[in-house]
DNA sequence: ATAGTAAATATTGTCTACAATATAAGACAA
DNA sequence: TTGTCTTATATTGTAGACAATATTTACTAT
């Protein structure tokens, strides 16, 4: 295990990468330089380093002379995100199909096997079910081998995806039917039949998106924010 | 015409920028920040902010206490960067199918009309047809009006492009052909034919990539590393 | 001459202080 | 009371100095 040589700009913004993505800081809520700087202490220098880069991954949008604001999370944006999602992670799926070793190819197959068991044990309402979801895709975009994809992805849509998960509370909806799709998806990279891969996993995430609507027209979400001012 | 506010790391930002993309900085080149910080006459501290931007849309890469260099140019980052084009563009043009305005498209139009004038009088050797080319792309992009996906690929994706296009000389090897395709996609997009313009815009980045591979198996290219370290 | 080590230098990371801008508070007039 | 202007406060942008780390140079031993 190598000592992993880091800045404070690095280990705050993933502190304050966590506390966005949870919640701790609401959305829209003003990002105050000297206080957060106080909070960890540490100076502004840094902490405005690690604001770049949460503004970066879009996270908090800045204006000039005026400050941050963590984003408010819409409608809109998430559509625009899951449009996103199922044009890159299908290709993910399709490279993955046609480059993952057989060792990745196994663990994979582990991992669906662990939800299943994890699935029968708690009927699927736990939080697990939300990381593990996140687990196997990043599997997969990992397995495409392509370094810039697993940044887009992985790096920075992920966080809001994510965020947009522990902010309200959808994805337990249909734990069963998502594992399936899991599976499929799994057993065409097994074959590595990566156009298959492709078209199932584009298919997942359209389900994904339509199951989140319903949810969202369902019930009210009081922190969603409809239209961003 | 609004008075722009902005801060001195945006306006370093942007100069830094088009010297890394047009070669003035060249690959791999180490950049000091005493130095880069004098020579646009501000203080250390904006500059840093500005090479954060630069790490975030990875024109740059840092490492922590060692300092930062200019991406070096490979084969494999090209044919990643294409195959995520080809899927994200793909994705655009669908949306700009389905949701350009009747001016816009006009206006599209009007742009291809441009292009083959200046074809016709130049022979498509020229400087412009770069830049046409990565015009097109821009209008679809910005037509998909999905602000997320617009800034993936104008924001930061596209400076990478245009760092290949400029450090290198091959997107006036097929000005007529391409001109052509555009024609096909512009069509498919005045008849709000989503599907096809995606088809097209797909198999056009699909013929652009054969055609960088072919230009660089057939010169050396200097500045070009084919791994780097 | 070369490899290895220690001092010297340079560069990055961080902090503090100051300047510029924006926001909030208060006074005044309608 | 309400709206507007002025003043005061707070916050962001920038600069410069110091600390920590890395790189280079010089020296010694083999």
């Amino acid at each position: 295990m190598q000592e992993e040589t880091t800045t404070l700009a690095n280990k705050v913004c993933k502190l304050i990468l966590k506390d966005i993505v949870t919640g701790a800081i609401g959305q829209g809520q003003k990002l105050n330089e000297p206080e957060l700087a106080r909070i960890h202490g540490i100076s502004r220098g840094p902490l405005r380093e690690a604001m770049g880069r949460l503004e970066a991954m879009r996270l908090i949008t800045r204006v000039p002379n005026v400050g941050a604001h963590v984003v408010k999370l819409s409608y809109d944006a998430l559509l625009e995100i899951y449009q996103i999602r199922e044009s890159l992670e299908g290709l993910a799926a399709r490279l993955a199909a046609e480059t993952m070793t057989g060792e990745e190819k196994l663990a994979l197959r582990a991992l669906l096997t662990s939800h299943h068991k994890h699935l029968l044990d708690t009927q699927g309402q736990s939080y697990f079910q939300q990381e593990g979801d996140v687990d196997f895709h990043y599997r997969i975009i990992h397995g495409s081998k392509n370094q810039r994809l697993i940044d887009m992805l992985a790096g920075d849509l992920y966080q809001l995806v994510r965020m947009y998960r522990y902010q309200f509370s959808w994805s337990s909806n249909r734990p069963q039917q998502a594992l399936k799709e899991h599976d499929q998806i799994c057993s065409a990279i097994e074959e590595s039949d990566g156009e298959l891969a492709e078209w199932l996993m584009k298919r997942h995430i359209n389900n994904a998106r339509n199951n989140i609507l319903a949810s969202m027209n369902n019930q009210k979400h009081p922190n969603l924010e409809k239209y961003n001012e």
